[in-house]
DNA sequence: TTGGCAAGTTGTTTAAGGGTAACCATAATA
DNA sequence: TATTATGGTTACCCTTAAACAACTTGCCAA
């Protein structure tokens, strides 16, 4: 990589001279602005962005940290993340905290020693069973500001962007239920999680408010066989709706449903979260309940960035956006 | 973040003592050490990142250019990328080439100003259409070493990570040719990448050496239905085994078999590309070929750490390193 | 007409950002 | 006096920008 002292010597200026000719100041003649760009231009020059850093105390780098790359809603904000970073010029560096607590903290110190300017993160399963935050607040009382989504820590002071969950399920549960039916289960994968509790808990509210049955939950953990156990599910519990808290239990029920010889969705309605891409791993396809994973991803780099750039450390209000999910309708309900 | 200097000042000593101290240096005393690395644990002290990648010309990053996050397959080569180079001190930084030309071109010029060490990526859709490679040429001219991985321009000149593609194909159409079947059709939705094509000649190759039928050839767009399209597959050709390029196709064509009435595997054998996560969306689950995505992650990173470890510019042979697919025999095929 | 000075033009010097390390300095010890 | 232990000075990585320098030009007065 050419450097601008070796543009000075080739062109006998002193190395200011070039910075500043790049630059387009107007302390340096045309004819030598135009002498320094064509070489630089030769020489494909380009500012190194680690002096850069170094000189401005900023990076224009992001640090995401997610707990898993393979969950398809998490990937999809990351995708939303990058676009719009990359929009603002800024890059990402992204960690995986593999929902382990120790990881996450690793990544966040790690990452605080002036590589990034600030942090875009969803966190970790054990480290909301555990509910420990003071990672979280200590890098932010370092000056990095942190913004949340999705599965946010809600006695950390932080920019967050959420889902409305409880709406969302609520009003799904309230349409099954209108459409007649009877029993109606709630399957999930995630009921450790912030956003996996507040799901149930507008499930329930649906069931207790708007019918005579009892809440029918299934929870299963990530190491179980879900097809085995939503295939029982179906078999001891005749349930005639399925509420999904996640996108994969969703399409696996239709799946099972058909494969116990019911009908979908004239025996059963299922609606679950979930993104067009799993939506179509079933037929019928999966009434879905959509995140637009990519604004949140988005909005979180807005308040990001908003935030990196007001100049006066006294801290505006955290503020926290809400996605409103939408309903797409697809054939696995009435 | 406190500084050296600011360590230096509060316990009188030179900045280079304190930094001397921190490294354990022969040079300064026991009790001197003592004092500074208790300040410096006091006050979190870490060494600036960037000071340090600007002094010592290297960032400990990895630029990681993907074409799609959301494809399943390349987001879990992306978790064992992360994996492996958090093994090694390595972050990266992650860039989404959104399968376009254009804007894999701009991440690599971007990140090429000393932002990384090194690339590892796997090219996006169009430049494998318009088989453009200047760029990665450029990059690794200006000393900026690149790990290719599934997806290789095999006239660029550096270390690859593939997959037996051909072979893994190949071999499954013999299994299905095995299994007795008479009609054996192949889907693609990636009929014009590196690795789709090679897929799509395995297929060929078993299907004219061992069988007397004719190659039978679904290729979807991205843009299509593939639900629809491969239901009009079925009904028009009478398929009674079918090879899946990619993961969706052949959870679909499970699902798609069954909504109209055939059973699988009596009646149709289906084997695909596909991860464990994507086969548990049909009932039967999709017989695989699994691809070991996060050891070809953990491979590149290899590679890529071997070569920038060696001082010599001198550059040694590159390598290629196929990563066996192996094969899970599930309830799609016989 | 020309000397002198202010102002403008165009660069250069230098410090700074945080860290490391080669090299140098000082005091105590042998 | 030479050596050792300990620590300080300084240069360097690359860039920017404030402060400074040098040269040209313009204008006015002698």
């Amino acid at each position: 990589m050419v450097t601008l002292k070796q543009l000075a010597k080739e062109l006998n200026v002193s190395i200011s001279t070039v910075s500043k000719a790049l630059n387009n100041s107007e302390e340096i003649g045309e004819d030598t602005i135009k002498r320094v760009k064509e070489l630089a231009a030769l020489y494909n020059y380009k500012p190194n962005k680690v002096a850069l850093s170094l000189k401005q105390n900023k990076t224009k780098t992001i640090g995401v940290i997610i707990p898993d790359i393979l969950n398809y809603f998490l990937a999809k904000v990351l995708f939303g993340i990058e676009m719009e970073a990359a929009l603002y010029g800024y890059n990402i560096i992204t960690c995986i905290s593999n929902e382990s607590l120790e990881k996450e903290k690793e990544s966040l110190q790690l990452l605080a020693n002036g590589s990034v300017d600030g942090f875009i993160l969803s966190i970790a399963q054990e480290t909301q069973i555990k509910n420990e935050v003071a990672h979280f607040k200590k890098a932010i009382g370092q000056g990095l500001p942190i913004v949340m989504f999705d599965r946010v820590a809600h006695d950390v002071l932080c920019d967050k962007v959420i889902v409305d969950d409880f709406d969302a399920i609520y009003n799904a549960t309230k349409l099954l239920l209108l459409e007649g039916r009877t029993k109606i289960g709630f399957i999930s994968t995630i009921d450790d999680l912030s956003v996996g509790k507040l799901r149930e808990r507008g499930y329930n509210k649906a069931i207790l408010e708007n019918s005579n049955q009892n809440p029918l939950v299934l929870r299963i953990s990530k190491t179980e066989d879900s097809q085995f156990k939503i295939k029982a599910f179906f078999e001891t519990n005749h349930v005639d709706g399925v509420i999904a808290a996640d996108s994969a239990s969703g399409v696996i029920a239709i799946n099972t449903a058909i494969n116990i010889g019911l009908h979908v969705p004239k025996d059963v309605s299922v609606i679950g979260f979930s993104s067009n891409y799993i939506a179509n791993h079933s037929i019928p396809r999966l009434t879905s309940i959509r995140q637009h994973a990519r604004d949140i991803g988005a909005n979180a780099v807005q308040l990001l960035i908003k935030r990196l750039q007001q100049k006066n450390d006294a801290d505006t209000d955290v503020s926290t956006r809400i996605i409103k999910t939408s309903f797409v309708k697809n054939g696995s309900t009435l």
